[in-house]
DNA sequence: GCGAAGGTGTTTTTT
DNA sequence: ACACCTTCGC
């Protein structure tokens, strides 16, 4: 149970507030998590029902968390029903239940960026444009932005200033097409179709307003307008809305975001309580001091003033660095010393950057050091291309109608179906418009095909139609998964075209690592089925994913490693805050612009905040890229810091290359730690 | 259908 | 620098 009195006043107020709108402007590390989940627990001790309470998060990793401290407090029982999910989660269980209205068929398929990829590339070529990967993304950027701003194919408008939109307005008609065509449906689609059923659909609407009787949202400022779109159709009835965000931390406009959401909150929800929370309880005063002096160089943006009772704290530490290797070592060392003088576990250090290709360095040198660490983010897991290979046998098994990956299994492993035969099928199935699934099952009346060829095909057929059913028996699915890859000798596969064994033999763990995911999702999972182990996979929720780190899965005492953006929202005592340089931070490709600056800022304010104890800003004064050296500047941000609470120091030592200087840098570790304690 | 050779891009952030 | 992809010759 919680003790209201352990409560703040604003904090009290906040989680006591019943009925009517409320928006609750909450700095970094004001107990906002707790806010919600004590307010959840004091619904639900007033007696409202558990599935009346809806708590809606970004991420997979917060929604967790915030269901396990619900859980916490007040019992896994009391806490039964009630929906606690990122937006995208809830749209999906949305269209589950009612997608066949738009006329698509359950069993549809999650397409993720390398399906989208494959799909727009498939397109350009037919219409005879450039079909390179980079046109791709830029065509899927575009058709992403528009699907975040509500706007669907047949309103999307070209623009004299903008050249791409043109080529859009042709692709974007035809990718919907085609996706419903294959039963599929894109990330952006889960949000934008929800939207479209609550608003084609009333009696949809009247369900989720009724059944959501109190809504909670997280982390508002990042809403982009589908979502807030969702949110206003789902409080429709009632109102009982609680959002909770910061202004400051609003770092997703990439994505469409749209700090104007919690800005105008007020106006769009009449008589909205508005609460501030503005006591830190989690870090010292000089990082808090450093936040504040950082953030407030952006003009728009509302006026808060975070304060702490619990002191000053150590002091900031700036490092400038060689290189990033000698970034990378730095930190190693600082982890060393840190961890001896402050009693510190692996797992009270977090190493935060800008992008992700910066984690490397780190992951190699934690590596060299047996340093047990996790690295969150990167979905480079589900990019391997022996998973996305048996993951698109999945996902043919259960929507036959995926064409995308139809034509990717169609002829792997080989089975005697070559290019000629694929485009001779492809044409029919166009001339005849009957899908490629209906024609490979009648194949023997294409004309003009190979005896040989049309066994293959046949084979096929039966072989996915005999996992097909096999796939049905909810208790086998992790056996059936074994057999299937076992069948289809994805291993010999793999191991005659990678020359490299010791590569090979990864891959094959790779696909290995997938019979882990599988176990988990039957674990978790009271009613598993195929459908549903794909929806976990696709939609990146990361404890299904398994992870490829089974130590620190096992022993959670690890460093962790991650981009600022997904650092948002967690907390350690200890925090590296690496490649502050111009370029990193602010990145390279905001310099031009000062929104996006103030973009960065608060990217900058965010890192600075995950902070508790320790705050530690490197940088490097040349970086290898592309093989060339590359001069780097300190980062502007690290100026709007106090001179006075920052301690900087600055790395004299080249480069180290060979295993005398490791060695050498290694005893000046020791020199440094005696230095640290000499007196 | 295979392997070699040459060409390309990689590095913004997420569900 | 390197991995990945496409293309071309067989």
């Amino acid at each position: 149970m919680f003790d209201l009195n352990s409560l703040n006043p604003q904090q009290r107020k906040a989680v006591t507030h019943k009925k009517g709108s409320l928006l609750l402007l909450a700095g970094a590390g004001s107990g906002k998590t707790r806010v919600i989940t004590c307010r959840i627990a004091h619904l639900l001790h007033q007696g409202v029902a558990a599935r009346q309470i809806l708590a809606v998060t970004f991420t997979n990793k917060a929604a967790r968390e915030m269901a396990e401290r619900v859980n916490e407090m007040v019992g896994k029982n009391s806490a039964k029903g009630m929906l606690i999910a990122t937006f995208h989660s809830l749209c999906l269980r949305i269209l589950k239940a009612h997608i066949d209205r738009l006329g698509f068929k359950k069993n549809f398929s999650i397409y993720a960026s390398s399906d989208q990829q494959r799909l727009i590339r498939d397109l350009l070529r037919e219409i005879g444009a450039e079909s390179s990967s980079k046109a791709a993304d830029q065509l899927l950027w575009r058709i992403s932005n528009a699907k975040n701003h509500l706007i669907s194919a047949d309103k999307y408008q070209a623009s004299d200033r903008d050249p791409l939109s043109a080529l859009v307005t042709t692709i974007y008609p035809r990718y919907q097409q085609a996706l419903k065509a294959f039963n599929a449906v894109d990330f952006d689609d889960l949000l934008m179709l929800a939207v479209q059923l609550l608003e084609q659909y009333p009696d949809i609407l009247d369900h989720y307003c009724d059944r959501f009787q109190y809504q909670m949202v997280d982390e508002y400022q990042d809403t982009n307008p589908v979502q807030y779109r969702l949110l206003k159709l789902l409080a429709s009835s009632h109102g009982n809305l609680c959002v909770v965000g910061d202004d400051d931390q609003s770092i997703y406009a990439f994505r469409g975001a749209d700090v104007a959401n919690i800005l105008d909150f007020e106006n769009d929800f009449p008589d909205t309580s508005v609460i501030k929370l503005e006591q830190n309880y989690r870090s010292t005063g000089n990082i808090l001091a450093a936040a504040n002096a950082v953030i407030k160089n952006n003009k728009q943006r509302r006026e808060k003033a975070l304060w702490t009772d619990s002191g000053t704290g150590a002091k900031i530490e700036y490092r400038l660095c060689e290189d990033g290797e000698d970034e990378a070592r730095q930190v190693m060392e600082q982890i060393h010393i840190e961890k001896y003088k402050g009693k510190l576990k692996y797992g009270d250090f977090a190493i935060l950057y800008r992008t992700n290709s910066q984690s490397r360095a780190f992951e190699e040198q934690l590596r060299y050091e047996n340093i047990p660490y996790v690295l969150i983010g990167g979905q480079q897991f589900f990019d391997r291309k022996e998973i996305k290979d048996v993951i698109a046998y999945l996902k043919v098994i259960q929507n036959p109608a995926d064409e995308v990956n139809l034509l990717r299994i169609l002829n792997y492993p080989k089975r005697g179906i070559g290019t000629g035969s694929i485009d001779h099928i492809i044409r029919y199935s166009a001339e005849e418009k009957r899908s490629l699934w209906n024609i490979l099952q009648q194949v023997d009346l294409v004309p003009k095909m190979q005896d040989r060829t049309a066994i293959a095909c046949a084979d096929f057929v039966t072989l996915i139609k005999r996992y097909q059913k096999r796939f049905k028996q909810p208790l086998r699915l992790l056996e059936t998964l074994q057999e299937l890859i076992a069948e289809l000798k994805l291993a010999d596969e793999i191991y005659r075209q990678e020359k490299d064994h010791q590569v090979a033999r990864r891959r094959v763990e790779n696909q290995e690592e997938l019979f882990n995911s599988m176990a988990i999702y039957l674990e978790r999972t009271p009613q598993p089925d195929l459908a549903g182990f794909l929806e976990r996979l696709s939609i990146f929720d990361d404890s299904a994913a398994g992870k490829n780190d089974k130590e620190s899965k096992l022993s959670s005492d690890s460093v962790t490693l991650m981009s600022l953006h997904s650092s948002k929202g967690l907390e350690f005592p200890v925090i590296f805050l690496a490649g502050m340089e111009e370029g990193f931070l602010p990145h390279k490709n905001s310099l031009a612009d000062a929104a996006a600056i103030d973009e960065e800022r608060r990217l900058c304010y965010v890192g600075i905040t995950r902070a508790q104890q320790q705050l530690f800003l490197l940088g490097a004064r040349q970086r290898r890229k592309y093989g060339k050296l590359d001069q780097r500047e300190p980062s502007r941000f690290l100026s709007e810091i106090p001179a006075e609470l920052l301690l900087q120091a600055s790395s004299e030592q080249p480069a180290a290359t060979t295993e005398e200087e490791k060695d050498a840098s290694a005893s000046n570790f020791f020199a440094n730690m005696n230095q640290m304690f000499g007196d």
